[in-house]
DNA sequence: ATTATTCTTCATATATTCTTCACATAAGAT
DNA sequence: ATCTTATGTGAAGAATATATGAAGAATAAT
């Protein structure tokens, strides 16, 4: 487990680490939204982001608008005062819990477990017109006819499922899917996504080409015809 | 129902003898792994234990691990130490539940509960077409002919009823089959699969491969028409 | 101890999937 | 409109995963 670290304090920085390596936990520190995002870009593989929404330079609400639009990691933010409550709230993230200091370090952990845990078992299917995609199974079907993807058309397409609405690169794909230690060609990616596309038929428009960057994942096929 | 307690202070021993004779249950008493064994060993109705992992003579995880070659009865494992460690152990083996001590005695019979209810919901018999198998008499059945299955066969065709329509790993499969002290490897299942399939001849397709996972049963064979 | 059965491993065969490449097509830029 | 660049696509060989057969090891039965 990876935990990405962000606040302005060393003392709390150091308390959250403290207990997060308790728990086996790798931890990544940042100090304010610019080396947060760095650390988020560089590293695909944080698990959870502990986020203080006061910071200097770059401000939490900020700093999380930035990585969500990356990629959709579970997020906890700390704040010091209630009142940054309503503007979350105002804002509509999806924040995935909120802690106002001063809150104990246990507390924090149980929170972590708590959406770790959640997120272990996320969806156990997704559902969009009449295409399913049942996770438990490791299925895909439209109407009640299953369609069989590859591993890697079904873990593409469950990672766009994850991320809808976010425009992902091909290196964020490899890095994701492939993994780190993949050293082929991006345009790989094309080629899955081509026999992705054909599988899902009716519903190949949902994956929308982003010219210049990747591909992108939405609620709504593209209107056919025209 | 009869219990296998086992743990070196009397006190803790005479506790949850007495919450459990409250119950109804039976109980035996150990207090080494020695004794625990043979006391397993003697009884085969014993229909749950409850082991301590601190012990003289024999700690509780080598009892533990000796107990599951001869029997696959239901434990909870008991300790005084709260680390982390300990647990995520515990819970690798394979065990049915766990406790820190102090424990409320309530919470304990709780969970004897709720591990004898899971244990007792199980299916006794199990038909599909005329696929047959009959739980209670450890037989399968083709129509009225009976299928000779191996034990490693019938334990795998058992846990592919009771998760149908689940993606099962090689190593989910290993653990919950061949239990965590299997060192062996993984393409071992693939021969079981093997022969599995073999004997259940027409029926050999509700055994589905996936590809970069396992193996799921489905309650419909594929389509061979195309 | 001997025999029979079952389990595990290994080598090989088969099937599927992945990757790359070349070329076609489409989108933007000039 | 033309050029430039990025993406789409089909095909083929490479890479990988699973299926299978066989043999020795382990286990249980006699």
């Amino acid at each position: 487990m990876k935990v990405l670290i962000i606040d302005d304090e060393d003392l709390i920085r150091n308390i959250i680490k403290e207990y997060c390596m308790n728990e086996g936990y790798l931890t990544y520190e940042a100090r304010d939204g610019i080396e947060a995002l760095d650390l988020f870009k560089a590293h695909s593989d944080i698990d959870i982001v502990i986020l203080d929404v006061m910071m200097p330079n770059m401000d939490g609400l900020t700093a999380y608008t930035q990585m969500k639009k990356i990629r959709n990691t579970p997020t906890i933010i700390l704040s010091a005062r209630g009142e940054e409550y309503d503007k979350l709230m105002g804002f509509n993230l999806g924040v995935d819990d909120y802690l106002t200091k001063p809150f104990s370090p246990r507390e924090l952990i149980a929170r972590i477990k708590a959406i770790l845990k959640r997120d272990n078992k996320v969806l156990d299917s997704y559902v969009y017109k009449d295409l399913k995609v049942d996770i438990r199974a490791h299925a895909v079907y439209i109407g009640d006819k299953e369609i069989e993807l590859t591993p890697k058309e079904y873990e593409l397409l469950l990672y766009f499922i994850e991320n809808k609405s976010i425009a992902l690169s091909r290196e964020q794909l490899l890095s994701k899917i492939w993994g780190y230690d993949f050293f082929g060609d991006d345009r790989t990616i094309d080629t899955h996504i081509k026999t992705l596309r054909s599988h899902l038929g009716p519903y190949r428009n949902m994956i929308k080409t982003i010219r210049g960057v990747g591909y992108k994942f939405e609620e709504k096929e593209k209107d056919l015809t025209n």
